[in-house]
RNA sequence: GCGGACGUGGCGGAAUGGUAGACGCCGGGGACUUAAAAUCCCCUGAGCCUUGCUCGUGUGGGUUCGAGUCCCACCGUCCGCACCA
């Protein structure tokens, strides 16, 4: 007997707990099925699970689950990205200690995950805070020291003197500190980098292997990566006393150079800066902002230096040198020359400044030396005015130019990268000590492997500004590994994704005594599918592309890729409710637990009144316009939240979420429920008849859910199995229908699994989630009969049913038969017939 | 400014160049009920002279027997950002 409804509230915790106690989930390292590595982004502990991780998390389930019954052995793990500076904030403001805040909500969240049924092997669980993490993060970075990927050197930091702390640039609001509102000062200290650079054509080059990453993320990762090729060389004054060395991709121009510009950070503008002039302009080059979409579109400037400096190719022509807030120090050389005809930044500079504007670069058109227009062309072309250059193409006198500069030993060719080496220090608390000690006898010495993990203290304070780890009292004061003399340890510590940047290692083998096994990673890696933000799209993925191959170059482990398929989901959005505020005009925002829904109109609980209904955009806390997934969970069930999460929209999109919306989706439960309950006993009369319609449905629903789902594209796997629920409720009592309803519920589990448990164990056949994918015949994926749409002049005008695979002659014959065919030719003779079997037959006229 | 993505009913969205709007939500009508909830059935792009016809996938062109889909130009929305020389 089946009870009316299923019941979430007591399912959900009953099939929890049976998978847990079945260790249903628990990936076999030994297992010799083929394997399937689903991953996850894991989360960073912040507190609570965010209907955004819901979403992220469900569709890797489905994926897993899937993966499970079509026979791999699939490894889905969590953990914690842990450390981070959230938990200092929360030290700071709510006087705790950021260990206790992050495992406090670690513990938390844990709850929330396992609410929603999730495939996860928690017995790999990890968290990146605790020295059975970190302490192989810190033998890997030793690694990489001795292998020459690590070094050290003076870079800047945002200094708050007041805070007496080091801040990250979002903490820098406005050039002042977030929290104390101190101007920020640059400082310079002596820190920790890894040679990413080094990789740089290698993690260029290897994008293009990732044929199932995003296109987006791979010219993302490209253009930071940012590889040019071009010519590097000097301009000097008549005198040679100054002498300017620019970068530039291209050299084919260089006869349409009109000036010569340098960032303001240039040494030669500095060394200028004397001048009262030149140094209020590099004054006012530092202000405003620095993102790109604000210096593209702010005004370009430049200051007339007053040096002229003569053409490579000719002495006689002079080209003036400019300060210019265009230019940036920190790409190339800190200084280019300018070719206005086509670069758009410089003709807009040399209107400004009334300089020449020389084409060399011309388009088949006529050929005219005065260019009238305010738009550079940077496209091909021969080229013109410029001497022994002309008629060749841009790629051939780019080769020119560069062999003539190497030939006169006046430049080179070269290849600039935009990416830079990865400065890894961070003068925090809550992050993976790095593991130096500084002597001053031996200098920078590693920590010997045996004394590692070096353990984060925790007896220590915030309440005092400034690195705690420094004022610690005994921690940092240590032997020298080397002389044993009295040492400091370092007190920096990694930047947290480097915990992020191998993770994915550690959940597939963790050894106590190392970060991993190789035979092991060796069966795992690479991840199937890695789903997460797109966020990450550059940093998280590029760092974590990086240390897999840079361990692969020391011989660690084999795989070069981590990821071998990438994907990128969407958000969950809502409609905003609000009211204008009578007194500022401010509007003010209520939450969708505050509101009333109805229709088209939204009104307030409290008072009744109408609230107007906003956009429906990103949840965000200002905008009120979040759900919390326990209040769902409670209210709905897991498996009704998680089918929201996979229906309508198509994962990469936006999701918005809606009351209506997941309504429909607890009825649907509900109906599913009612319908499992139908399945026949396979006895006598009606169960031993079959319904060969219902066959085919049922089939080509099971290879169409099984192909949306390994495509990622869940809302059409939904879209299918609601039709194959119709056509099942509609069927006559049949062996055929109970076989579907059966086979309905091993479709649903990925989806809803805690229902689909509840519907199989009434048949005692074990765990659904043990239960194998069905398979399907691929005969009855045939249609037997198929409708031909007839056409005139390409306008539908009438369908006809037949049989397939009908021969040409027959469908035109038919089409011609057709009265409202005829109607539409109205007399007219047919001059053309075009005939797609089993599909249309278009007339002509 | 540059780069990218996207524009289809009231809404989310389907659609190898071949019947546009699958599936879901909302809405309307009906059945069941003393009543409500739940459930089930039917309708639901627009317009019209309603056996049917016309229009319709942001706009304007083009290719094609046939275009939501391909090409060109534009408009709009969203996302990202690094002046990359």
């Amino acid at each position: 007997m089946t009870s009316e409804r299923f019941d979430p509230a007591s399912a959900d915790a009953h099939w929890q707990a049976a998978w847990e106690s079945a260790q249903t989930f628990r990936a076999d390292d030994a297992s010799p099925k083929p394997r399937s590595y689903v991953l996850e982004m894991f989360p960073y502990p912040s507190g609570r699970i965010h209907i955004g991780h819901v979403r992220n998390y469900t569709m890797g389930d489905v994926l897993a689950r899937y993966k499970r019954m079509q026979g791999f052995e699939v490894l889905h793990p969590m953990g914690w990205d842990s450390f981070g500076m959230p938990a200092e904030n929360a030290a700071m403001e709510k006087g705790v200690h950021p260990g206790g805040w992050t495992r406090a909500n670690i513990a938390a969240m844990t709850e929330q995950l396992k609410r929603l049924g999730f495939s996860f092997d928690w017995s790999r669980e990890l968290s990146t805070c605790e020295p059975e993490y970190y302490g192989h993060e810190q033998a890997l970075f030793l690694d990489m020291y001795a292998a020459g990927l690590v070094y050290r050197k003076e870079s800047a930091v945002n200094w708050d003197p007041v805070d007496m702390t080091v801040l990250a640039n979002e903490q820098v609001i406005d050039g002042r500190g977030w929290r104390s509102g101190a101007l920020v000062e640059k400082r310079k200290l002596s820190q920790w980098f890894l040679k990413i650079t080094e990789f740089a054509d290698e993690l260029l080059e290897g994008l293009g292997e990732l044929k199932n990453w995003p296109e987006k993320v791979k010219l993302m990762q490209e253009n930071w990566i940012g590889k040019s090729q071009g010519l590097q060389f000097k301009f000097h004054s008549a005198d040679r006393a100054t002498e300017v060395e620019v970068f530039t991709t291209r050299p084919d121009t260089i006869f349409g150079a009109s000036f010569v510009a340098i960032a303001a950070e240039h040494p030669i503008a500095r060394g200028l800066a004397n001048d009262p002039a030149v140094a209020a302009f590099i004054e006012q080059c530092r202000k405003g902002g620095t993102t790109a979409a604000e210096i593209e579109t702010q005004e370009k400037l430049g200051f007339d230096t007053g040096l002229r400096l003569k053409h490579p190719f000719d002495d006689g022509i002079e080209l003036p040198l400019y300060i210019a807030n265009f230019v940036l120090m920190d790409y190339g050389t800190g200084a280019v020359f300018g070719c206005p005809a086509h670069d758009q930044r410089d003709i807009d500079f040399a209107r400004k400044y009334g300089l020449p504007v020389i084409r060399v670069v011309a388009d088949g058109d006529a050929v005219d030396p005065v260019f009238e227009g305010n738009e550079a062309y940077s496209g091909p072309g021969a080229l013109v005015n410029s001497r022994f250059l002309d008629g060749m193409d841009v790629a051939a006198a780019k080769a020119e130019v560069i062999a003539r500069a190497e030939q006169g030993d006046w430049g080179h060719g070269t290849t600039v990268w935009r990416l830079r080496d990865w400065g890894v220090s961070r003068q925090r608390y809550w992050g993976t000590p790095i593991p130096f000690i500084h002597c001053d006898a031996c200098g920078v010495v590693p920590v010997p492997k045996d004394q590692l993990p070096v353990v984060l203290p925790e007896d220590v304070s915030f309440d005092i500004p400034g690195n705690p780890l420094d004022r610690h009292p005994t921690w940092k004061h240590v032997d020298c590994p080397e002389c044993g003399k009295a040492a400091r340890r370092e007190t920096d510590t990694l930047d947290t994704f480097t915990n992020s940047s191998w993770y994915f290692l550690r959940f597939a083998s963790q050894p106590a005594d190392r970060p991993f096994d190789p035979e092991v990673i060796k069966q795992w890696l690479p991840v199937e599918q890695y789903i997460g933000g797109i966020e990450h799209a550059i940093l998280h993925l590029l760092y974590a592309r990086f240390w897999t191959r840079a361990l692969a170059r020391i011989g660690m482990i084999d795989v070069r890729e981590p990821f071998a398929s990438l994907f990128t989901q969407g958000m969950v959005t809502h409609e905003t409710y609000s009211r204008t505020d009578p007194v500022n005009g401010q509007p003010v925002y209520f939450s969708p637990a505050e509101v009333e829904r109805g229709g088209e109109n939204a009104a307030l609980k409290a008072d009744g009144n109408q609230v107007e209904i906003g956009r429906v955009i990103k949840m965000s806390k200002s905008k009120k316009n979040v759900v919390d997934p326990d209040d769902i969970i409670a209210q709905y069930g897991a498996d009704a939240v998680r089918w929201f999460m996979l229906s309508d929209s198509p994962p990469e999109r936006d999701l918005p979420w809606s009351e209506a919306g997941i309504e429909g989706c607890a009825r649907f439960v509900q109906r599913l429920w009612r319908l499992f309950g139908q399945i026949g006993n396979g006895g006598a009369g009606a169960d031993a008849q079959h319904d060969a319609a219902l066959d085919r449905k049922l089939h080509q629903t099971i290879a169409a859910v099984a192909s949306d789902i390994e495509a990622l594209s869940f809302n059409k796997a939904v879209a299918r199995i609601y039709e194959l629920t119709a056509a099942a409720e509609k069927a006559a009592p049949s062996a055929s229908r109970s076989d579907a309803i059966r086979k309905l519920i091993l479709l649903v589990s990925p989806m809803m699994p805690h229902l689909a448990e509840q519907a199989w164990s009434q048949l005692n056949l074990g765990l659904a989630a043990d239960a194998p994918w069905p398979p399907f015949d691929p005969a009855l994926l045939i249609e037997d009969e198929v409708t031909i749409a007839i056409q005139v002049l390409g306008k539908l005008r009438d369908t006809v049913t037949v049989a397939k695979g009908l021969p040409r002659e027959e469908l035109e014959a038919l089409a011609l038969a057709s009265e409202k065919v005829q109607r539409a030719l109205d007399g007219k003779a047919v001059k053309k017939v075009i005939v797609v079997p089993d599909r249309l037959v278009n007339l002509v006229a």
